[in-house]
DNA sequence: GGAGGTATGTTCGGTAACGTACACAAATTA
DNA sequence: TAATTTGTGTACGTTACCGAACATACCTCC
C-alpha cells in the first residue's frame, strides 16, 4: 500500500444553504433502512480528501468504499501512451468501490479525488457483509450500480458522437450536479485529461461559452452563470444519465442523520 | 409487447468439433453450482433467434433474459438522431438482462441479435428468484456484471482514443471469441452501425486488412485467416477486457450439462 | 437471361480535432 | 522586485473521419 493520505476527524462540519444548516451528506448512505444504518454507522470513518488523491490505483485490491459528502471523485482509465479518460463520476449520489460486492475487488481503473472535500469510509469487509445480508441495502447498492454502468455506457456514446464542445458542457453539468454552489476548481488541463481531448480544445470550447456569457473561469476556477443555456447546449446524453439517476435513486430529498 | 419471433424446440442440436460432439453450452450457465442448475433447468427454454431480432427496446420491461449458446447478441444506444453504438457484445460467455437482477428491470438501450443461433431463455421472475437466494448463482452473476462493465467502459475509451481499423481489429476479435469457427456473417454496413462510424470507413479498414491476408470477406461473410496478426493490429481495449473476463469467470472448459 | 436489390469500392470536398510551437499573463517563489 | 512556474490564448499545417455521390459487382428471383 502507499502513503494514506487522508485526514481522519471526528465529526463532519456542517455546510449552510440560504440560513439552513446541515450535515455533509450522502444520498446512499441516506437512503439505507434506518436499521441497516444504524448498523453500518460505527464503521463509517470520515476522511478529509485532497485533489489529486489516488483512492484505487488500476488493478489493486481496494480495501475501503468511499460515500462521498462533499469530495468529488473520478474514474479513470489510463491508457498504455500515458493519456486518459474519465470513466465516471462520483459525488454525493454515489459510492466508489462498487468492485467488492460485485466480485472482483478491483478494476482496470484508476480513482482519483477531483475535487477535494470529506466522505465516508467503509472497510472493504464491513461493506460485504452488509451487501451480503441481502434486502434493501444490497437492493439500493446494486440499483446505484446500474444507474452508474448507465453513465458510464453513455460517456463512451458521448465519445464517439459530439462535439468537445458538447462534451464540456455535459462534464460541467454532470459536476455541477455534484456540489454545491455553482462553480468547480478545475484547470483546463485537468477536464482535457478527463475528457480525454487536447488541452487546447478544451480552451476553445469554453472559450466559446465564456465568450457567450454561459460560464466564467480563470486559472483554474470555472463559474457557471447561466445554467439553462449550458442544458440547452448540451448533447442528449446528459439528460439519458440524470433521468436514468432519477428513475433508480429516486431520494434526492436531504435527510440529515 | 409486440410479436414474438421465437421458434421454441425441444431439444438444442449438438455442434460438432473435431471428432468430438458437443452441446451447445452457455458458459454461466454451466458455470452454475449443480444444485442451483438442477433447479433452474425446468425453467429453461431452447429459443432460436434470427439475425436482426429485437430482444429489448430502449426502455422496455425485461420479460426474459437470456443465456447464449450459439447466437450472439449487442447492446445498442441508439441516438436521437438514429444513428447507433454497441454498447457491449454479448454470446455464450454470458446473458442478457442484468438489469432485471441489477433492480432496474430496463435499460436505455436496445439489445439485439447479431449472428443468429440459439439461446436459453429464463423467465424474469424466474431469474430473479434463483439470484434473491444469494449464494454462488448471485456470485457468478455479479461477477459478469462487473465483467460486462469492463467491456462496456472499454468499448468508450476506444471510441475516444483508437482508429477505425484498430475498433475494427478488436471487434472482429471480441466476435470470434463468441463463435464457433473463425468466420462471422456480417456486412459491413451493419458493422458500421456498431462501431458508430461510417460504412465506408469500414469499407476502407476491411480493405486494408484484406490486402495484408489477415481476413478474407464477400457480401456479409467475413473469414479471419490469420487471427494472430489480427491481435498484433488491435489496440490494447481487447486484452484488457479478455483478461477482465477470464480473471472474473475462470471457467471456459467445456462441460455439458 | 434479364431485372432489381444488395454489398462493396472509390472519389472528393469539408471539417473537427490533432500535434506542435510559441506568446502572454497571473500566481508563486526567490 | 525579479525569476520561475502555472494556466490560458493563438496560430499553423496535418490527419482521420465525415457526408454525399456515384460506380461496380454479386446475388436472387422472375
Amino acid at each position: 500500500m502507499g502513503p494514506l493520505l487522508l485526514n481522519i476527524e471526528e465529526l463532519a462540519p456542517t455546510y449552510t444553504k440560504g440560513n439552513m444548516t446541515f450535515l455533509p451528506l450522502n444520498h446512499l448512505l441516506n437512503a439505507l433502512p434506518i436499521s441497516d444504518y444504524e448498523r453500518i454507522k460505527p464503521k463509517l470513518e470520515i476522511v478529509t480528501l485532497n485533489m489529486g488523491d489516488v483512492l484505487y490505483e488500476s488493478g489493486d485490491q481496494m480495501r475501503h468504499a468511499y460515500f462521498p459528502t462533499t469530495a468529488i471523485m473520478s474514474l479513470l482509465y489510463i491508457l498504455e501512451d500515458g493519456s486518459s479518460v474519465e470513466i465516471a463520476v462520483v459525488g454525493n449520489e454515489g459510492m466508489l468501490g462498487i468492485a467488492l460486492f460485485m466480485g472482483g475487488h478491483t478494476t482496470p481503473s484508476r480513482a482519483i479525488v477531483r475535487c477535494k472535500g470529506q466522505a465516508y469510509r467503509l472497510k472493504a469487509n464491513n461493506l460485504l457483509e452488509e451487501f451480503q445480508l441481502g434486502g434493501q441495502t444490497q437492493n439500493l447498492l446494486l440499483r446505484y450500480t446500474q444507474a452508474l454502468i448507465t453513465q458510464m455506457t453513455q460517456t463512451g456514446v458521448c465519445n464517439r458522437h459530439h462535439s468537445v464542445e458538447q462534451q464540456l458542457c455535459r462534464w460541467l453539468l454532470l459536476s455541477l450536479d455534484r456540489v454545491q454552489g455553482n462553480s468547480l476548481d478545475m484547470t483546463q488541463d485537468l477536464i482535457a485529461s478527463m475528457l480525454g481531448v487536447r488541452r487546447e480544445g478544451v480552451t476553445e470550447a469554453a472559450g466559446k461559452l465564456q465568450r457567450d456569457g454561459l460560464i466564467q473561469y480563470s486559472r483554474g476556477h470555472i463559474k457557471v452563470i447561466d445554467r439553462s443555456r449550458l442544458e440547452q447546449n448540451v448533447c442528449e446524453c446528459y439528460q439519458v444519465v440524470k433521468t436514468e439517476f432519477a428513475r433508480l435513486l429516486p431520494f434526492c430529498n436531504e435527510r440529515p442523520h
